[in-house]
DNA sequence: ACCTGAACACCGTTCAAGT
DNA sequence: ACCTGAACACCGTTCAAGT
């Protein structure tokens, strides 16, 4: 934790690096933003960026982190919404970060830092999924598979261009799953 | 098609880079293989490959339609199979070309060539996927919902590490939704 | 500790010149 | 028509030098 004025500063600075880099991010996409565009954006030198990242996969890393941490805060007041208006939700807070799903499962062949940071995200996304279906009385073998199967269904919702009444379809038809039939 | 022996000659050296650039991007992946890489591999000079295609997008375009062809004939002679024979058959064969559905993505951003690639893939898959489930006698709009829900499943099994038993149990838990319960 | 200008190695692609 | 060596603009990253 920030435990002086200097940690402090440093830490406000990391943030503005990563809020600019987030945006051009999500407007131009990973691969089609440089570094120096992002030093630009955020009005620093180019090798300036090294002093608070590693590299250009660490920086992607911190935006996917607070990417992923505000969604999971937001999901978290949701509980008492359904299941299914809790991934349409989702869908919805990733129209405009889509291309970052492909990005990381690129980034995840080139990048150890990357693969490692996927690794931990799918498993815990999935021990997630899982205690929800087993709580709602799903047995164990059944809700590990439902778990992978609905990871991927909306991975794949993510990645490729819907029409709001397509995802309704398919997320209605994911969520009724678990019903009896 | 190849009219004379001069157009024989150039498919002939258009097949060899192809073969080249496909065992490299295999390999390595796409991004890290570079065009003068295929070129030291085959045997040319970096900028003759721009001779026989337009960019390296181009390049994985051809690389692309040779595997979806071939893919394609093999499966065409195995309709005898099970369902879910030909998925898991179809999950083997990807398993060394599995970044390459990662790397189509990613370049669908970048690339309105391999966007459009990738838009007429998805809508022939589909329309595959949709025939064979109406002919097993579902109605339209559930073939569309499980033709869209089993090509997602199929992408995250291709693009994620899986165990064989893994794959088997998704694999049989989807071609089960079909039959009645 | 933090920031910089200049440089490095590499990349996809192009161009002028050859045959 | 086909192929090349040399160059161009760009990229992520590093280094030596400053404060």
């Amino acid at each position: 934790m920030a435990r002086n004025k200097r940690d402090i500063d440093r830490q406000l600075k990391r943030d503005t690096i990563e809020d600019v880099a987030c945006g051009l991010f999500m407007a131009q996409g990973y691969e089609a933003t440089s570094m120096a565009g992002v030093a630009a954006a955020a009005g620093v030198a180019p090798n300036t960026l090294y002093w608070y990242f590693a590299n250009k996969d660490e920086l992607l890393i911190a935006v996917l982190d607070r990417m992923v941490g505000r969604v999971f805060e937001a999901l978290a007041g949701m509980q008492h919404k359904p299941l299914s208006a809790r991934l349409l939700w989702l869908l919805k807070a990733f129209d405009q970060a889509s291309g970052l799903v492909t990005t990381v499962h690129a980034r995840v062949e080139q990048s150890d830092a990357v693969r490692d940071w996927h690794e931990r995200f799918h498993r815990a996304l999935d021990a997630l999924l899982v205690e929800q279906l087993t709580a709602q009385g799903m047995d164990a073998q059944q809700a590990a598979t439902m778990a992978t199967v609905g990871t991927y269904v909306m991975e794949g919702l993510m990645s490729h261009p819907h029409s709001a009444r397509e995802r309704e379809t398919v997320v209605r038809w994911l969520t009724s799953l678990g019903l009896p039939a």
